[in-house]
RNA sequence: GGUGAGGUGGCUGAGUGGUCGAAAGCAGCGCUUUGCUAAAGCGCCGUACCCCAAAAGGGUACCGAGGGUUCGAAUCCCUCCCUCACCGCCA
């Protein structure tokens, strides 16, 4: 959420910078400067009204208590109590509407983020290793199947299509993948560890910015109230919603498994072959919160440790970074892990590094007390380590050899307990 | 799911209709005293928003959340959330 007095005091400036995204959000800026001032006003004018009835009120309890007449007083502040109670409908009213629609604007793209209209005008950062020398290359889906990884039809027969089911030899790389990112991140990256609920109520969701605007592409329970968490970013970054952390104990790194429910709605026919688009999946998650001034340093270093898992891998990836008009509704600056998918030929997203400046700890109310003792917002940023139905995807691919095994990296192979998968 | 007891400032905790944004203690900050530490004394010590060009200053709201009663609500009533205890159910 944008700070309003940051749109009062500097409208061109957000203009300027939410243009960039190229959704339109900047016509919205004027709306929301009419109902500020409209909503001040009104403020204004009940505080007044306020003031006055408190100070009759005790001439009162004043005048009863010396026993003398006071039903004048009562009837004049029972006429300004009519006029509060208008007032007060008017100013929550504006309260309400200057919060929503806060809620449906997206945050401002950094200042030095590359301007661009979609994903075509991505740059790439840095790229590691190399494409994989493969000969009569078979894709994960080929792959799978021959070995017998997961099970896609039956796996519709249980839930419908985008769905998974990883079988045998399968099941457990996932497993492997799973605690070998998790082991690499709390032992050797410093993150503490969260295993966190997988429903999640509805104002975390508003908190992470997934709600309002993105409803539509969540499951919700019935009762309106609680959600599948579509990413663990959203239990994580939510975890200290609401309080004030001292600055000595910033930041705070989290790293979280959770699988991820995503209805995906719209989304079908590009890149949904096999399981690199499913409905739900598994992601070791890594959240930071830090103070205002150390975030974007805290980004490059959270998107390193990502990539230390495609590197322990040994998986050719490249970094890109998002173009204003690519960037998530809530980021200021996100970097892209693409690992290199020969069976699909073709670069695959396994992760997004994010900084969100204050954009949600605005929702959630997420403070820090600095030196001087004042409370800032802090900053929240968060990153796949990493997403793993594409991480996996990749890694038989890769590992595919002339006699028909998959051969595992060597790091990997203590957590599936073999080399290779026959 | 049922019954009961609760939710007050960083913490403990008083406060059942008016002068209560809220006693007191602890923690924290400043000053005085002191050879150092300690102790004692005095003062300060919540958050958000509004007015003001800004500062100074002034004001309003907030005692789990939201409604209601009342001239006036931390205090009375209703709904919800949460915590604790016991019962039921259950991996």
């Amino acid at each position: 959420m944008l700070d309003i007095r940051l749109i009062r005091e500097k409208p061109d400036f957000v203009r300027e910078r939410l243009a960039t995204r190229g959704g339109g959000d900047e016509a919205r800026v004027d709306e929301l400067l009419r109902i500020d001032a409209q909503r001040r006003k009104a403020e204004t004018a009940l505080q007044a009204l306020n003031a006055e009835r408190k100070k009759l009120s005790k001439d009162i309890g004043t005048k009863r208590s010396r026993g003398e007449d006071s039903t004048e007083l009562e009837n004049r502040v029972r006429q300004i109590g009519d006029d509060i109670a208008l007032l007060n409908e008017q100013t929550s009213a504006a309260d309400h509407q200057q919060r929503d629609l806060l809620l449906q604007i997206p945050n401002l793209p950094h200042a030095a983020a590359p301007v661009g209209r979609d994903a075509s005008a991505n740059p790439t950062v840095r790229a590691w290793g190399s494409k994989p020398q493969l000969a009569n290359v078979l894709d994960h889906v080929a792959l799978g199947t021959k070995h017998k990884l997961f099970d896609m039809e039956r796996a519709a027969k249980l839930s419908g299509s985008g769905f998974i089911c990883f079988t045998g030899a399968g099941a457990r790389l996932e497993r492997a993948l799973i605690q070998f990112m998790l082991d690499l991140h709390t032992r050797e990256h410093g993150y503490t560890e969260l295993s966190p609920p997988f429903l999640v109520r509805r104002e975390c969701m508003v908190g992470t910015s997934q709600l309002p605007k993105f409803e539509a592409d969540m499951y919700g329970l019935e009762d309106g109230q609680l959600f599948l968490a579509p990413t663990a970013e959203v239990p994580v970054t939510n975890f200290h919603r609401d309080e004030i952390l001292r600055a000595d104990e910033l930041p705070k790194k989290f790293v979280a498994y959770t699988p991820c429910f995503r209805r995906e709605a719209g989304s079908a026919g590009r890149e949904t072959r096999g399981i690199i688009r499913v409905h739900q999946f598994d992601k070791v998650e890594l959240v930071k919160i830090t103070a205002p001034e150390n975030s974007y340093a805290e980004l490059e270093s959270l998107t390193a440790n990502a990539e230390k898992v495609l590197q322990l891998l040994g998986l050719h990836y490249r970094v890109i970074e998002l173009c204003t008009g690519d960037l998530g509704f809530g980021s200021a600056k996100t970097y892209d892990l693409e690992v290199w998918s020969p069976g699909q030929n073709a670069y695959l997203e396994v992760s997004s590094c994010s900084n969100f400046e204050d954009f949600q700890t605005r929702r959630m109310n997420l403070r820090c007390k600095g030196t001087d003792g004042k409370n800032r917002f802090c900053h929240t940023l968060n990153g796949s380590g990493l997403a793993l139905p594409r991480l996996f995807a990749t890694l038989i691919e890769c590992g595919q050899t002339a006699d028909g095994t998959i051969r595992l990296p060597e790091k990997l192979q203590p957590y599936f307990g073999a080399a290779e998968i026959r």
